[in-house]
Order: structure tokens, then C-alpha cells, then sequence
DNA sequence: GTCTATATTTCGATAGAC
DNA sequence: GTCTATCGAAATATAGAC
């Protein structure tokens, strides 16, 4: 009871994430400054930079509130030889996948929109970022020569679907449920995955 | 013969065109100057404004060369009404998709990567853009509610996989033969659009 | 056609008051 | 925590000579 209601603060921060990531969607990174974003929050410029030291590090935020659970899936997958074991264990990868992004469709949608921009980051000194972009890894899973061309092709369309579905083609499915959509999107590629 | 063999003039709008497309690719519209375009030929930032207008016109021609093969294709799915006989066309339009696509993968990379800058091309009163923009053609197909929930994602998958294959995953890809790729691609999505 | 300036604008970022 | 004011660094675009 000592503390005050007034939750400010962390608030103010997440609102701010909340517009940013509604503005890169829509505009891109680039293309949206960090005055579209005080003014749409009734604030100035310079209120911003309380909260975050540089533009990049709100786009960083975003990036992260997602990165986590993808590490942790293709850790798993790159501790399976390569090869066919691998291919075994590709349904229940997608499986976890689809899972851990159905509540974040418009975080992934961000995330695609403005793939260069979080490019950017990763080469910026000035963020500490400890791993490879999940991008890098996963192609040079699909890239491998150890899998038959039709292993790889389904590989990578079954994540092509995924992110089409459930990301890109978002708007399409507004009125969809969210388990609904995940279903069927797990029926199609799993009817995919018969290598 | 009275015509000099030095075919420049056209040649180095080309070229232009080609060294802004590997550079919008790699590190996006946005952050690429027209210094940085420039430089890679050996001319002047001021010799660029000789061949376009603008910095945004050289993203308009680029976008067109992949524009008018889709926009011709999307004319004749829209001529189909909404409905069971849309759906029995969709395998052919996908075939002739794919068919149209598989040339041009570098550009659909590019397209896809510039998504934004392009979708503000369409806004800028300056471009004279007759047509609507193909994503939000497509877009709308895909919200019928005159279609199954099932028919809608599977039409939306095979769009999935085609521009992840083709595209999205190229790189991965860049050891297999443009046509094998195709081959596999339409396997996958034939196995796809049984409805 | 290509160059050397330079104009113009926009943006990210900082300083310092309240 | 939010403001006003401003700096400095790009970048796009233009003017005009050659």
C-alpha cells in the first residue's frame, strides 16, 4: 500500500515501444522519425531520448521482445547433427515455432518490414549483440549439402508459409482467430513436411 | 554505319539501374545515397540527376520492371467472380506466377526488402501510379468471405512458399539451377492446393 | 554527359532550464 | 520527466560551367 498507483514510467516507455513498433510497421524504420513518434504521443523529441539513449535502441527493444524464444528454437535445432536426423526433427521445430509466434503476428510482421534496419544494428558497435541474426543461421541450415533438394525446398516453404500466413498476409486474416488460423497453418505444413 | 557503335546514354541509365538494385538489396532503399551509388560507377552524385529526377525514380523503374508481369496476372484472377471458380483457377495462376517470377528472383529480393519505400512511392503525389499496388489486390482476395478459411490459407501458402523459395531464402538456394528450384517449387505447392 | 560548387531540408542528438 | 533551443551531420536536389 506505500506505493502510489501511479505507475508512470515504465508506462511512458512502453507506450512508446507500442507506437514505434505501429509506426516502422506501417512507414518503416526509416522513414519514421522520432518526431512522428513524440507527436503522436503528445510529447517533444527531446522526452524521448529520456527513455532510450538512440532511435536504434527502441527498434532493438522491438527486436528483442521476439528474438528470444527463435534463439532458443534454433539452438535446439543446430545441436541436431545435419543431416537426416535433422530432417526428423523439423516438424517439431515448426511445430514450436508456429506456437511461440501466433500471439506475436504483429511483432514478426515489424520484424520482416524492416529486416535491413535490424541488418543495421547487428553491425552498430555500439549495441551489444552477442549472437548471429537468426536470419544468417537458418539459411545456412537451408543451404546445407548433407539434405536432398526436396528436403531443403520443404524446409524452406514450410517457413515461407508460416511467416506469410501468420505475418505478411495479417491483414488478410484480421477476422480469424488466432488458434484458428495457427491450426490451419500447422494442417498445411504439415502436410508439407512428408519428406 | 553512320551510326557511332558508342551506345552509351542508354547504357549507363542501365547501368545505374543495376548497381541501385544490388545496393537497395544488400543495404536497403533507405540507406543507400545516391553517393554511394555514384561511387560504384565513377561519376558525381549531379551526373545521376542527368538520367532521373529523382533519387525515388530510380525505385519506380525498378519496381515496374516486376510490376506490369503481376499486375497483368492479378487482372485475370480479379476477372474470375469471387468464389469456387476463383479457387479452380488459383493452380494456374500460381503456375504462371512462378513461371513469370523464376527470371526475375534478384528483383523480387529487392522488391521485398524495399517493400516500404515502394508502398511510399504509391503516396507521392509526384509518381503518376495508375493501379493499385499488387500486395493490396492480393490482399483483398484473400479476405473473401466467400472462400473457406481452408481455401483462403492454402491460396495464401503457396504465395508463402513461392516468395520464400524464390526469393526470401535465394541465397540458400544460390547453388541450385533456376529451373530445378521452379521444378521443386511447384511440386510443393501442388501438393498444397488440393482443396 | 559530366563536373564543381552550393542551396535546402530533414533528422538525430545534446545542452540546459524548469 | 518534459520542455525550448540549437548543433552538426547527413542527404536530396539545383545552378551553372565545361
Amino acid at each position: 500500500m506505500p506505493r502510489p498507483p501511479k505507475t508512470n514510467g515504465t508506462e511512458t516507455r512502453e507506450r512508446i515501444l507500442d507506437v514505434a513498433q505501429e509506426l516502422f510497421t506501417s512507414q518503416g524504420y526509416d522513414k519514421t522519425s522520432l518526431r512522428d513518434i513524440a507527436e503522436r504521443l503528445d510529447i517533444t523529441k527531446a522526452a524521448l531520448y529520456y527513455y532510450f539513449e538512440r532511435k536504434e535502441e527502441i527498434l532493438l527493444q522491438l527486436h528483442l521482445r521476439l528474438h528470444a524464444d527463435g534463439a532458443e528454437l534454433l539452438d535446439g535445432l543446430e545441436a541436431i547433427p545435419d543431416g537426416p536426423e535433422r530432417v526428423a526433427a523439423w516438424p517439431g521445430f515448426i511445430h514450436r515455432f508456429v506456437e511461440a509466434l501466433t500471439p506475436h503476428r504483429d511483432l514478426l510482421l515489424m520484424h520482416r518490414r524492416n529486416q535491413g534496419a535490424i541488418d543495421a544494428l547487428y553491425q552498430d558497435e555500439r549495441n551489444r549483440m552477442e549472437n548471429e541474426e537468426l536470419e544468417k543461421r537458418l539459411e545456412r541450415i537451408l543451404a546445407s549439402d548433407a539434405l536432398t533438394l526436396s528436403q531443403r525446398v520443404r524446409m524452406a516453404a514450410s517457413i515461407g508459409v508460416i511467416t506469410e500466413v501468420l505475418a505478411e498476409s495479417g491483414p488478410a486474416f484480421e477476422d480469424v482467430p488466432p488458434d484458428d488460423l495457427a491450426a490451419e497453418v500447422l494442417a498445411v505444413v504439415d502436410g508439407l513436411l512428408y519428406f
